[in-house]
DNA sequence: CATCTGCGTCGATGCGTATCGACGATGATC
DNA sequence: GATCATCGTCGATACGCATCGACGCAGATG
């Protein structure tokens, strides 16, 4: 950290290209003809300098800040990993058209909101984790910037959300274990602590898997423990006490560590002795000692649609609409071929 | 999102307040005395016009942005649950201090310290996960602006560093083990993935418990294994082969999951039938079966005592310095009592 | 009563960029 | 050869805030 010459400005580029400053200013906005020669010596005069804009004064003369604010919920370790993921292809994104991520945190709520618009801290904002019934809906709608809701509110008119397709992802997973003749399944949801948090994708997820057993005359069993060694133990219990039955399948989400180890211990594998399926990341599913057939909640790929869209959000007026992101299964041997 | 009016400026509030521009600005700043009735009409009418100022004005004018960057390290889903706690212990400071975080990419490497200080985008930068010859520590010796590197260039000389002890963590955990009795210490290490990411805490840690387990007569050996778990097992095999042989005690970084379920399946409960210690965070020790005494590299401590660092920077010149943050044993009954 | 000292406020200016209107030059058109 | 559109460039201005110098007014001092 030391003492240097003051940061050259367009003005300085101007002089050593000797031209004006608004010619530099348009040379890097393409707004007006150049006439190649022109664009030539000031490009060179930009690189000589290693020339870059004032983010602040180009925001304050421009009305664009080149930077999209994320809103990140914290204080959740179980998703640590697909958060993580997904703030990356956030960014990486992000910069590939030149903007800058601020980091919000969920702690400020509706009123970080409001106050990034005030402020003109930047052009849209990406807002993760939204609720059923979460108040920076009602906020969203009032601001003049755009806003994209990863979750679903249930009052989602006026609002850009975005989400995984959980409903077809439950059908690929209730058919999958279906489709191998199971007439049972047993499923471990999400842990009371999220489902407090009130995520739209619980019941989305649940009553699209319940529907479709339904359909197939299977019997679902919604089985609630924790994601702990414990939990887990218990949880098989009370699947496979009548043991031997009637060709049982476990549901999964996210896929707890403890499952894998638990199944070993009682000497059942995943596609040998009975039928597993996940919703999970891919990274999940691999590190089980037998990796599950799976849905993955494609966090990157959610991301990197939001960025899509929110660019064109920014030069486009569209309307708002709810985005699905295409479920796919993966196959990986957990359960057992028919026949 | 919809078209309303102009955001208030500080010309507004005047106006509302019936005083000129400048003496708003003196009231939000405290720069200069205000008496203490002009004082209460002009907030009276900053919040009437729930006014805030333009970021980017203040950033051209003040030369100030109120931001500070904070370069993360992405492709890691080992850690990612520590990066995120540090991650949002950062974002709740600085928004203490009024202040708000950019993210930014380890992918940008050196060029985008230089591109965020030219852009004039925040006024201190923190690092994370500095390797032992990081490209980034020259650029930091050119920057006009404070950086703060989490971890410890070989070469830190004229850095503002901070890390966890870990060589004290070492010897917490090496004399955990020698005073239970413990006459041979078998360690598991980082991934070797992470060892190549050239951490400088991977030899420090090391160097420091093998010192410590000489002086104590204690035997150490590092064994090199994959944290999965076909890893962990190897390790095992390698390490109780000699069954029942003097006492020995297990060392591991990151406490992999699957070593609980791996120990459990031998029958061997840690505390009765062999000594663990850990060098992990409180939420992964307590996610084991048995939950092991641990050193941690508190990640929230490190992120809050660099933000103090940082905003302490701001104001004042204080030389470069290499702080290190207390490391300590939390005892859990992994280890058996002497005796 | 004249002078001095602070305190509290105002006006003016600058920060670096984007953008608008103006204008000279160039080539096309009749 | 005169007229006209088009292209390329310039100068001036606005954006919203921080800051500096100036100034008026109070009370204190001789």
């Amino acid at each position: 950290m030391r003492r240097g010459r003051p940061a050259p400005t367009s003005k300085d580029v101007a002089r050593v290209a000797g031209v004006s400053q608004s010619t530099v200013s348009y040379v890097m906005s393409g707004k007006r003809p150049i006439s190649e020669k022109t664009r030539r010596i000031v490009l060179e005069a930009i690189d000589q300098l290693t020339y870059e804009p004032h983010a602040g004064a180009r925001a304050l003369a421009g009305h664009r800040t080149n930077v999209v604010g994320l809103v990140v919920p914290f204080h959740n370790p179980e998703a640590a990993s697909g958060l993580m993921a997904f703030a990356e292809e956030i960014a990486v994104n992000a910069r590939d058209h030149d903007y800058d991520v601020l980091m919000l945190t969920a702690a400020e709520g509706p009123a970080g909101l409001a106050r990034v618009q005030r402020r003109a801290m930047c052009d849209a904002v990406i807002v993760m984790e939204v609720a059923t019934d979460d108040p920076r809906a009602a906020m969203a709608r009032e601001l003049e910037m755009p806003v994209i809701f990863i979750g679903v509110p249930d009052d989602h008119d006026g609002l850009h959300c975005i989400d995984f397709d959980f409903e077809t992802g439950a059908l690929l997973l209730v058919d999958a274990l279906a489709d191998a003749g199971c007439r049972e399944i047993a499923a471990l949801g999400w842990s009371e602590e999220r489902v407090g948090l009130g995520m739209n994708y619980v019941p989305r997820f649940r009553a699209s898997a319940e529907a479709r057993a339904a359909e197939r005359g299977v019997r679902l069993r919604w089985i609630s423990a924790p994601h702990t060694r414990a939990g887990v133990e218990g949880f098989l219990d009370s699947v496979l006490a009548p043991a031997g039955r009637s060709h049982p399948g476990l549901l999964t989400v996210h896929s707890p560590h403890d499952l894998g180890a638990a199944l070993q211990q009682r000497g059942l594998v995943p596609g040998r002795d009975l039928d597993v399926v996940s919703l999970c990341t891919d990274v999940e599913a691999e590190a089980q000692p037998v990796a599950p057939t799976a849905v993955s909640p494609q966090p990157r790929d959610v991301s990197r649609l939001a960025m899509g869209w929110l660019f064109d959000l920014l030069d486009n007026e569209i309307p708002a609409e709810l985005r699905l992101v295409e479920a796919h299964l993966t196959t990986r041997g957990s359960v057992r071929p028919l026949g």
